[in-house]
DNA sequence: AACTACTATGCAACTTATTGCATAATAAAG
DNA sequence: CTTTATTATGCAATAAGTTGCATAGTAGTT
């Protein structure tokens, strides 16, 4: 299980709440971890109890506690721990492809729509990343160092994307004719 | 839930026992659809009840009884509507790359050997898939044309495997320097 | 003779993820 | 003035996926 370890990775940084880490999963891991609010919540619930994250929790007025983690020692190791060791490929599994698969069932014009969509998506990611790379590229020196492996992170979104694209563009073409 | 219908993808074209759906998930949709044994048991299982397939149990000497599976009519339905339906983008969840966000914390040569440990696999499967492309490219007429879907879904596994090298050569590029 | 791989199926327990609901304040837009 | 989005958290139930074990024969290798 991968999610209590990308938890501690970004708590490894910065301490943060919950709703902290939501974000930070969108902003900076989004293209290759997604967590739902739900998944986060219980599993700092149970990283807690386990001993890997500690809790300070801050009282607010009119809203619920704001409840701030950060990584304890115990988490720490296991991090490194899991660093260390190697992890087993990614599994995919990818429903517009089953869809494709088994499309002679249906119109094409189906597929073709529902590629478009998924197109718009990419081409969305895609400009997004481009954006985030261009800032990157503007940095110098020791900011720039220290955001160099997750600028790799990026660049796997962006040819990742653009794969996806080039892809999607072979489909289109064979459909349409 | 797709296992369902990737399933009564594979089951619409040709009946089979649980055994021979695991086979063929390797065999045809392995680069984008992965199943163990145990997902398929059960989701056979649940299927069956639900009245999406039906079971013709061959006895055999010895061995447990083959329960060859065939798609129903209303299973057929749920299929087509499956497939008619607009399905929500990939979840993409790469340890890897979470593990190289958070490289920092350890030596870099771990990092290395984890790409290139990858990178092995990554390439023994795109060799497969360049075969496969191959042998579909040296067929004509009636069987190429009806082979021209899961040919696309091939070409997005290829781009995809070609797209994840070149991101491993940058990524030992900037590690090893 | 022992080990390994393949065929062929499945239960039980556990972990992980999703869906639906619930609360409650602030701020902006129409 | 009402709706929508954002901040901020969480429970409960269900669905989906993993891990470990179990059975049992055949075929090939060491």
């Amino acid at each position: 299980m991968s999610l209590k370890h990308a938890i501690m990775v970004l708590l490894e940084t910065e301490a943060g709440s919950g709703y902290d880490l939501l974000k930070r999963f969108k902003q900076r891991l989004g293209f290759f971890w997604q967590a739902s609010h739900q998944q986060i919540y219980q599993q700092l619930k149970v990283m807690y109890q386990d001993g890997l994250i500690n809790c300070q929790v801050e009282a607010q007025q009119g809203k619920p506690d704001r409840k701030v983690y950060t990584i304890t020692k115990a988490g720490h190791q296991e991090l490194l721990a899991w660093l260390n060791a190697t992890c087993k490929p990614q599994k995919i599994n990818d429903s517009l492809l089953v869809k494709l698969y088994g499309g002679h069932l249906i119109d094409k014009t189906v597929l073709l729509d529902e590629i478009q969509q998924h197109r718009n998506q990419h081409d969305k990611a895609l400009a997004i990343m481009l954006e985030m790379e261009l800032q990157y590229k503007q940095l110098i020196g020791a900011d720039k160092k220290s955001l160099s492996l997750p600028f790799l992170t990026l660049r796997r979104g962006i040819l990742g994307e653009q794969a996806w694209l080039s892809w999607a563009e072979e489909v289109e073409e064979l459909l349409s004719a």
